[in-house]
DNA sequence: GATGAATGAGTCTTCATTCAT
DNA sequence: AATGAATGAAGACTCATTCAT
């Protein structure tokens, strides 16, 4: 009748918990695209065929849901030496992931919070490396870079919003 | 949470429609600045020390609520000859409030949100004419500056966020 | 009103599921034949001794709880040969609770709806093959007896309401 | 947009007072029929073009409307010799207002709604008289039988729903 | 440790009713 | 006496959070 994606879950016991964190941090990947960071608790638990209560066992409260499925993207991006644009249009690719994880990061003083601002960072600093973006640029403009393209993309419904956006931060970036 | 302003009300009839209406503008605009877009409603009619149902007549919704304050916005601003400078400080100053209201437009079709973006644009329009950007640079793309101005701006709890956001931008949009 | 009942309730666990769905269709019983179908859902909740929101997990609106109870009503009239006499005491006796569902069952439209006018009119069929009413007499007339000997009682206070009110449909269905 | 006949009333005086009064019932008769007894009391306001205190000045409650609406439709019965049938039809007719005024006489014992009950009475009393139906047959019977069609008719969606009941309760009431 | 259900608090929205003009 | 607006009090509905099993 409703949004039910009920498969009438046994209870498998422990053995799931593994599994189910994975399903989580899915379901609120997908979610937090559809409908932005303020879906419903609920909604994830359902969209990933878990309980409530185990939800809230494994990360309880939605920040550090967040900060969850932050810390895969990033093992995405890690690991490979990225550019300035590559790094912006993987931002702009999940903008309303994005967006809804800086939401998160701001309220957030966790330890796993900060160590995710770290590596954040130990991943700009690197792009700084790699490009020749002149000693002007520091680490927080391209961290606000990211946030700006982020959260407008997020919010534009223009199918060229991700590209406007990101071509005048980049110009804004680059050496002349 | 002293936020109750709660004087037992007396009913002071139709005189006080006009400045109820003040009053709700004025609450929604601080509220939002505060809160965000997200406050409840009811929370700003305590605010302006009207009824609940006072603030229904006056604003069917959110959104006509948010555009009655981006009309006060934009009073402000038109008729003086406006820099993009200038222009991107006013929108950081209330970045909050901007925010809000771009995140109102995107969902309103109504004539009142279209007459508001027309006036919007004939701001940028003005801009575009008085400073010298170079035929690249669009109306679109400076209102791209302006939202990516103002989210960030209304997101990040850093001091300098605003100018740091305002100088990329303004860097990636003023010629070489 | 001493509506209340309120005793501070412990959460019993999911053991109370089935328990607080008899509580409420009973509640809802009550209150239909007291205060028609126009009661307020809360007060069918409190009535019930279950929270607001339990009452909307087990009956997302106030339709499929009256079918609920119509469910009932019904299995307390199958499996045992009615006569049309019978019958329409059996509808008088519940009258407003009768007319709440007739009422909701106009509107709805889900299978369960359905499901429950088939056996209603399977009843009504038996009805027909026991009396001798002769060919002339439909299905659909002593359905429309059965609404107008409801709908009459229900909004009568008089005490011989329901009889007058058989009386008159009985001579007009029975034959000469 | 919404339902608004609102044309911008000037305050036209005490001079207003009769035809407001024509306007109110002539408006309530339209939306009991449209939506019932339930309609809110504002949109009786809205759809006669008055203000919501002049309303009130007229009609302190809702059954006093409907007692006014009343009395307008047994004056178009009165003073012409009435069939049963006739008056059934009539009573179907309007079965929506008919039904929602049967249920604001049951909750009214102004001497208004009494002096209504006795004109009805009255022309029932005539009916009696010019058909014959027999000794049997009292005038709380043909009373209980308007009641029922009206009730039915009202909230039946068939479209013969008034023409099946009128012929049960004329058969229920015509001698043999 | 997982599960489904329960709970109360909060928000939105509408309505009957009252007032100053 | 008419008007338009104001008011508080429901009622509907949703959500984050907690429990017994």
């Amino acid at each position: 009748m409703t949004d039910d994606e009920s498969v009438s879950k046994q209870n498998r016991g422990p053995a799931a918990a593994a599994s189910n964190r994975r399903a989580l941090i899915r379901a609120a990947r997908e979610l937090f695209a559809e409908q932005g960071f303020g879906v419903p608790f609920s909604a994830i638990a359902r969209r990933a065929g878990v309980g409530q209560a185990s939800l809230y066992r494994h990360f309880p409260d939605k920040v550090s849901l967040g900060i969850a499925v932050f810390d895969e993207n990033l093992q995405g991006l890690e690991g490979r030496p990225l550019g300035l644009r590559e790094f912006l249009d993987a931002i702009a690719g999940q903008a309303r992931v994005s967006a809804s994880l800086l939401e998160a990061l701001v309220s957030a003083q966790s330890p796993h919070a900060i160590e995710l601002d770290v590596r954040l960072r130990a991943l700009i600093t690197g792009i700084l490396d790699r490009e020749n973006l002149g000693p002007r640029v520091t680490v927080d403009d391209i961290a606000t870079a990211v946030s700006m393209v982020a959260f407008h993309t997020a919010s534009s419904p223009a199918h060229d919003a991700a590209e406007r956006a990101i071509a005048i931060v980049e110009r804004g970036l680059l050496p002349r």
